[in-house]
Formats: structure tokens, C-alpha cells, sequence
DNA sequence: AACTATTTATAAGA
DNA sequence: TTCTTATAAATAGTT
């Protein structure tokens, strides 16, 4: 649909390749509304640019749903084969979405102790690596943020005593 | 694009339906597809007909790695729907077990994620900072030696090309 | 399941 | 980036 043909293959030249992204993105997510609105249809999709940028449309404007919806059906599809849910009842969806969401946190978990790293591609890789560097940054600022609260703490403690008692306050490295 | 326009509106007649969602669902695939090959985009897309039936495409052919990025992009809501699962439980000792797993691994992920620190401790905010540290080690090490290999494969390629075909290699910054 | 008249998406150009 | 436009592609209605 354009001026030229194009083969399906990725497009070399970088500012060419997003243009394209931008305008096949917004086409993409139009139609997964209008197919979700014309067919009654319940449709998730997530986009992340070669940047790492995330776009996303989901009928219920709920992700989480539709996500838990597909984590049910397909766990099911894998550990079910055979049983019939529905005469299980409620207990076994339950059990069997919990099971699931356990599954997904376990190895997001591996992954961020830096194990079970094999599957993963170089652009996961940098994804993760970007959001450890993050919450380290976290982490350290709240570390600093405590320790210097202590330290005023115990100053304020040393400069109390040595005023009331007339002590020789003594100075401990902490 | 078809003989007529269509209004954006659930189409009433259940056939005609039948039939769009079809037609559509096709054409929504291929262009998932098109836009992660052309423009290098990682792509995940979930269709539930009204029926209920599952049809699906992702970028690597494992949607489980789409959903994990995702999660990992948008933690906030997952807590909420892990409140919605906690509501609905049904008490049995197997339920209560994962859950306390559920929230042990969540809470954990969001340490991991350098959120909710306010309740640690210097020494625990310590050792997490070396888990982190540990960890990302781990994922650069094998994020390099990843690309390494890359680059290893193309360097091969390159040189059996100018051995073989006589040509002069081009090389390209990496 | 095919066919085609039209609409829609979009590649290239401005 | 945004708009314009020629053309490719998708698809609604038909057979």
C-alpha cells in the first residue's frame, strides 16, 4: 500500500524504518480496535519499538485482564490437556491462575538475580540490564538517604550530651 | 476497504460477523507480523474471538517473553490485579500456601526493582545492592558474549564471502 | 471459498 | 514532523 512494493525484510535505512513503524503502529492498533468493536472480539496488543518504547491497545483498556485471560487459557492448554475446567469449577481457575502468575514471577525472578539467562536475547538482555541500573539507583539513594540520617541522629545525640553533662563527647566512625 | 463503508459498530448479523472477524483476524496477523519484521519491533498480540477462541502472534514465537517485558514495563497494575486474585481466593491450604509465595516473590520483585524501599534496612538495602550488582554483572557477561558471537558470525560470513566469490569485503561498524 | 468493486493503508515525495 | 498523493493492500458485499 504505497508508491512501491515492499519486501518483508527489515528496512536498512534507520529513518525510513521509523516512519514506517510510526504509521504501521497506528494502523495496527486502529484495526485492533475495529476488530474488537465490529466482532465483539477481546484483543491484546503490545508493541515494543527497536528502542524499547512500548505502545499498547487492549479492548478493556485493561491489559491485565486480557494477560491473565491468555495466562489461564493457554496454562490450561499445557497442564490440562485433558481435564474439563469447567466441571472442576471455580477451585481449580483459581488454583490454576495462581500456578500460573507464580510461573511468570519465578522467572522474571530468576531473571533479575541474573540467572537463567540462556533464553533471553541481547535486546531483553539490555532491557533488563537498564532497569537494574535503575533500581540500584534507587537503592543507593535511599542507603545514602538513611545513613545520613543516622549520622545526624548520633550527632545530635553527642552534641545533646556533651552539653548537658559537660562530658568530652567522643566521636565513633559509623 | 471493500464494497461498502462500514460504521464502527458491533455487526449485528452474527454470520456476517462470523466471517468479518475472520477475514480481519488474518489480516491483522500478517500485519503484526509485517511490522516487527520491517521496523524490528518486538510484537505480542492476543485475539479471543467471542466464542472464546485463542488466537495469537508474537515477535519471537514465545509470547511467554512478550508478557514477562511487559509486566516488567508496567508493574504498578499487576498489584492490583494480584489484590483482585487475593479477594476472590478460595481459602483451602493450597491456595494459601501460593499466595504466600505469591507475595513473598512480589514484594521481592519490587525490591528488585528498586521500589517500596521505605521498609528495609541499611543492611538490607546493602545486601540487595550486591545482589543487584551481582546480577547485572551476570547480564553483561552474557549480553557480550552474545554480541560477540554476533559479531563472530559476521566477520566469518564476510570473509568466506571475499574467499569465495572473489569479492572485496565491506566492513561495517557493529 | 473465490471474486471484484471499493475503501483504506501507506511508501515515497514535498 | 506533517501533508499529500499515487499506488498497493485489505476487505465488504457478492457469487
Amino acid at each position: 500500500m504505497g508508491r512501491g512494493k515492499v519486501e518483508l525484510k527489515r528496512i536498512e535505512n534507520k529513518i525510513n524504518r521509523q516512519v514506517t513503524f510510526s504509521k504501521r503502529r497506528s494502523g495496527l492498533l486502529k484495526k485492533a480496535h475495529e476488530i474488537s468493536v465490529l466482532c465483539d472480539a477481546d484483543v491484546g496488543l503490545i508493541i515494543f519499538s527497536a528502542k524499547g518504547k512500548l505502545f499498547e491497545y487492549s479492548t478493556t483498556s485493561c491489559m491485565e485482564r486480557i494477560l491473565e485471560r491468555y495466562e489461564r487459557y493457554s496454562y490450561a492448554e499445557r497442564q490440562l490437556v485433558a481435564a474439563d475446567i469447567d466441571s472442576q469449577g471455580r477451585w481449580t481457575l483459581e488454583h490454576v491462575k495462581l500456578k500460573a502468575r507464580l510461573e511468570v514471577l519465578e522467572r522474571n525472578q530468576r531473571h533479575f538475580m541474573g540467572e537463567d539467562l540462556d533464553t533471553l536475547s541481547v535486546k531483553e538482555l539490555q532491557s533488563l540490564e537498564h532497569q537494574l541500573d535503575s533500581a540500584l539507583k534507587h537503592i543507593r539513594s535511599r542507603k545514602n538517604q538513611l545513613m545520613n540520617e543516622s549520622i545526624s541522629e548520633l550527632q545530635k545525640k553527642v552534641r545533646s550530651q556533651f552539653l548537658h553533662q559537660g562530658k568530652k563527647p567522643t566521636y565513633y566512625i559509623v
